[in-house]
RNA sequence: GCCCUCGUCGUCUAGCCCGGUCUAGGACACGUCGCUUUCACUGAUGUAACCGGGGUUCGAAUCCCCGCGAGGGCGCCA
């Protein structure tokens, strides 16, 4: 191994977090803790009529509760900080001028241009529509008069670029481009790159958006007379259906979404790994550390992946179930809190009791409260999607009607021999089978169609309760 | 318009680099059935894909070319 691995992540605070942007970070991240190198995190806020403090604070938080911690950045400080571009003028004013010095920039209209090297020509553009140029050498038949300009273009050397996904990517730029505008702020193309090159990044793992761009950057390199770091460029996640990448605007898309239903920060971490890498001993489910150490940036795949919002519940639900009672019950019983479903009158071992029984039927944190009410309150809800599937067979008042007579004949609900014996009775005198009680009897004690399995659900609920619900609902 | 990237079940993917073991495997979703004690559980099972056309070859999902399709970039946004 040669130069130890520094990557980094280069959020800008304009917005929520997004799942792609999670999915870069992971990226960054798992390679940096893979090669035992360092993740950088660096604030890219120089636009600054969009940046604010609040988006700020989601991205740490975000990163926090995704389990991405940074090596360096803000917060936790570092050797090559600040970490906040909007605090780094001076460095790139000095490298304003190291370019302007060396002749590979220049002044025009109050900005400061790259200038490229290579053979310069010029070229009309033409624009038939909205006022955008396109540079065609032939004319539209368009009614329209035209807009006309001449522009300078130079024949450049193209990059050619070994990308750790993608191979060789070969690229050339053609024409100058701003560096700094002509108020005095530098560009993201540009400092982007400085702060590669000051923080010392060995590692570029972005999205495949800024595979155009990376010409660019590459000429700042070059101009600057820098070793180019690795480039690594990962798929787009793109919208369920319909055309295009995810948007903040997609439902799914933002991080704080799944924090706020409950998910599992391991589960989303989980499923955004598997949208563009796949573990190599086929294993979807993986504790992280599993995954760092199964990781590398060229099993990265290269094409783009549309988000399964079904999938991710599916991790979410496989995650839970892997969860020891104790953590289980650790993250449920403050959502149900949350939820009103229980306080601080509802006797500990309670909550704890049910919660047992109810994890391997969990789906999902978030919807355990609607899961989980009739254990604590008479005022539950009747779902009426299980009623019409309840309905079905036979009448459910009738069912529970029939029921209660044999159930009364048992003195104990925990007793699971006399419960079966009253079971069978019922089915025999009603001429149906012992389990065609089951769901007019889950539906009455607790308005559901699923739940935890039937005998310990009725020793959990006991006698007194099962039986005056029983009366209630075919009454 | 120009440039870059990508193209295996509805979706995520294995296989492709090093052609035959692929009548293309797994997962999600969906359908069916079982568990003579049910269900959002669990087990089994089914439907379902190599974008199209040429070429190379005894043989192509795998190699080459051309189409087509999808995504991205082309800002004094990041």
């Amino acid at each position: 191994m040669s130069t130890p691995v520094r990557t980094r992540f280069a959020p800008s605070p304009t917005g929520f977090f997004h799942i792609g942007s999670a999915r870069t970070a992971l990226f960054s991240w798992l390679y940096a803790r893979h090669t035992g190198g360092t993740f950088v995190l660096r604030i890219e806020d120089t636009d600054k009529a969009r940046n604010t403090d609040e988006f700020l604070q989601v991205i740490y938080d975000s990163l926090k509760w995704l389990g991405m911690d940074w090596d360096e950045g803000p917060e936790v400080g570092g050797d090559y900080g600040p970490y906040l571009q909007s605090e780094r003028n001076d460095i790139y004013n000095r490298y304003r001028d190291r370019l302007l010095a060396n002749g590979r920039a220049y002044e025009k209209d109050g900005a400061i241009w790259l200038r490229l090297e290579g053979e310069r020509y010029t070229e009309t553009e033409y624009s038939y529509n909205n006022g955008e140029f396109w540079t065609t050498t032939k004319k539209a038949d368009s009614a329209v008069e035209p807009l006309t300009r001449t522009i300078e273009k130079v024949r450049a050397e193209p990059m050619r670029l070994n990308d750790q996904v993608r191979g060789y990517v070969e690229r050339a730029e053609d024409r100058d481009f701003i560096l700094f505008r002509a108020n005095g702020e530098p560009v993201f193309h540009f400092v982007n790159v400085v702060d590669d090159i000051e923080m010392k990044i060995t590692h570029v793992i972005r999205g495949e958006d800024h595979l155009s761009n990376t010409s660019k950057h590459v000429e700042i390199f070059k101009a600057l007379g820098a070793p180019i770091p690795h480039y690594a460029h990962i798929p787009l996640i793109l919208k369920t259906d319909g055309p295009g990448k995810m948007s903040k605007r997609d439902r799914g898309a933002l991080i704080e979404e799944y924090r706020s239903r409950h998910y599992l920060p391991a589960a989303v971490r989980n499923y955004l790994c598997l949208l563009g890498w796949t573990p190599k001993d086929g294993k979807e489910m993986l504790p992280i550390a599993d995954i760092i150490a199964q990781f590398e940036l060229t099993d990265i795949h290269s094409a783009n992946a549309r988000f399964d919002e079904k999938k991710m519940a599916h991790m979410n639900q496989l995650h839970l179930r892997s969860l020891n009672p104790e953590s289980f019950a650790s993250l449920a019983a403050p959502v149900l809190g949350e939820a009103g479903i229980v306080d601080e009158a509802t006797p500990e071992d309670d909550i704890q009791r049910v919660l047992a029984l109810v994890q391997p039927k969990c789906v999902s944190l978030e919807s355990l409260p609607g899961f989980t009410k009739y254990f604590f309150s008479e005022d539950y809800a009747f779902d009426e999607a299980a009623r019409a599937n309840v309905s079905k067979k036979a009448d459910p008042k009738a069912r529970c009607a029939a029921l209660i007579p044999h159930l009364e004949t048992v003195a104990d609900f925990a007793d699971t021999a006399s419960v079966d014996a009253a079971f069978a009775a019922a089915g025999a005198a009603a001429g149906c089978k012992a389990t065609d009680f089951f769901a007019p009897l889950r539906f009455a004690v607790s308005g559901l169609g699923s739940g935890p399995d039937m005998h310990p659900l009725l020793a959990a609920l006991g006698r007194d309760k099962v039986l005056a619900r029983l009366r209630r609902f075919s009454a």
